[in-house]
DNA sequence: GGCATAAGGTATGACAGAGAACCATTGCTT
DNA sequence: AAGCAATGGTTCTCTGTCATACCTTATGCC
């Protein structure tokens, strides 16, 4: 009977059988240059790092790394210029960036819940460690990047938003959470792209901001988790709401 | 003046321009079929799946498969035996596995802190997922997670626990979080092992395991998230008094 | 104007890994 | 006893990726 174990648990084998390699491995990096662009590091108008410098950090050759540039220029999402003081530069949204559909299946495929779900539990954990453990150092990054979005525009909402987030996911002192969160970040500003960027959220979502930052400068890590939650559930219903 | 934003940030960057692939590529199967026996996803004397099932699920071939297997075997940790009914079975864990310093060196590389933190908040995020939305189906999977391990034998308590906290992790409703607590999961598994196990710790863990059971049943999220906490908060100071 | 420099653009040879086919061994079934 | 089926063991070829070197273009500096 061999201890009623006999067939493989089906459950728990799928979180660790998972491939190792998810697609062409030119599949991945574009994903990550893609980040970039999502996550609003390099905004509209800047250079890329060089493509010396990117296949290095993404350790993939320079040859591989150019045929990602290629398609994200097919895509007009970048431009490359030659010469000195060249390199690729970042270009503002187009209108309907929908048009190859290429990227649109993409949204289709991912799981929003997955996705809302990790983000509220990396979130809330992230606001919870910085309020245990912040250096003055990071209470500096912490305020400036909460005045960035206070004075932001609203075209530059959505990227300053999304900095002051990656600021507090780095300021948890996991390297890996903070890799985490700018994945599922990333996921969250597509499904963001695809619905209306309404002023009174936005202003709601200033106070949530706000409340959260204070939380973690007064050390409350409860407070700070509970905040983060709270902002995190308004978001989560506004997009359950959109694409259901 | 480029808006005062002319050096590419240094901070955020890093999260995102992280290497695609950490390593050989095999390297990265090797570390996935480790975590299913570091989990006690599949226990001494049982098999894995077979060459062709494995290397499917992780996407490699069975040629890059087969040199894992390799490793292991000459680590004494599997062993292969051919024609039907035949396979690849887990050993007993040999006294020294450290005999070769392989895998020795692959715990000093790894970051505790991030480790530690990284598990908290992931554990603490799925224990409240569960409590607000438990399905009858998970109710009963709980229970009976909860029920191995207080039954477990002292030699089987490390499986039966990591079992417990992989199902709360399942029931989170995010792949996403489940398997990334596989992955945090084994990691931790790895440190644990080269501390000793206390009774007394066990008793008191299997106190905290049946709270947090208790307060996910009772659909009392802040409970749980609570109990979680306080319960990988034992675990942390354990680690970091004996690493430390 | 000419040169040095830093960036993108191109070409080539070596190798790791994928995929498929086939062999060898074992135990159950007939 | 014979055959079948499922598994590990082996070998082959072919594609994708890497590493490297070199070419081309644009800008600043002398």
């Amino acid at each position: 009977m061999a201890g009623g174990a006999g067939d493989p648990p089906p459950g728990p084998l799928d979180s660790v059988l998972r491939p190792v390699r998810a697609g062409n491995g030119f599949e991945e990096a574009l994903e990550q240059v893609l980040q970039l662009l999502r996550l609003g590091l390099v905004p509209p108008g800047e250079r890329l790092p060089s493509e010396r410098e990117l296949s290095q950090h993404l350790r993939i050759s320079r040859v591989t790394l150019r045929e990602v540039l290629k398609v994200l220029q097919d895509q007009n999402m970048v431009e490359s210029r030659r010469g000195r003081y060249g390199g690729t530069f970042v270009l503002p949204r187009t209108a309907a960036p929908d048009g190859s559909g290429e990227l649109r299946r993409r949204i289709a495929a991912v799981d929003v819940e997955d996705t809302l779900r990790f983000r509220e539990v990396l979130e809330a954990g992230a606001a919870g460690l910085c309020a245990e453990g912040l250096t003055a150092d990071g209470e500096e990054r912490l305020r400036g990047a909460l005045d960035a979005t206070q004075g932001a525009r609203l075209e530059d909402y959505r990227r300053q938003d999304t900095l002051l987030h990656l600021t507090l996911a780095e300021l948890s002192g996991s390297r890996t959470l903070a890799a985490q969160y700018a994945a599922v970040r990333a996921t969250l500003n597509e499904l963001l792209d695809g619905i209306p960027l309404l002023v009174r959220n936005l202003e709601h979502s200033q106070q949530q901001h706000a409340a959260v930052v204070e939380a973690v400068l007064d050390r409350d890590p409860d407070a700070a988790r509970e905040m983060t939650r709270e902002h995190c559930g308004g978001t989560a219903a506004l997009l359950r709401g959109f694409l259901a």
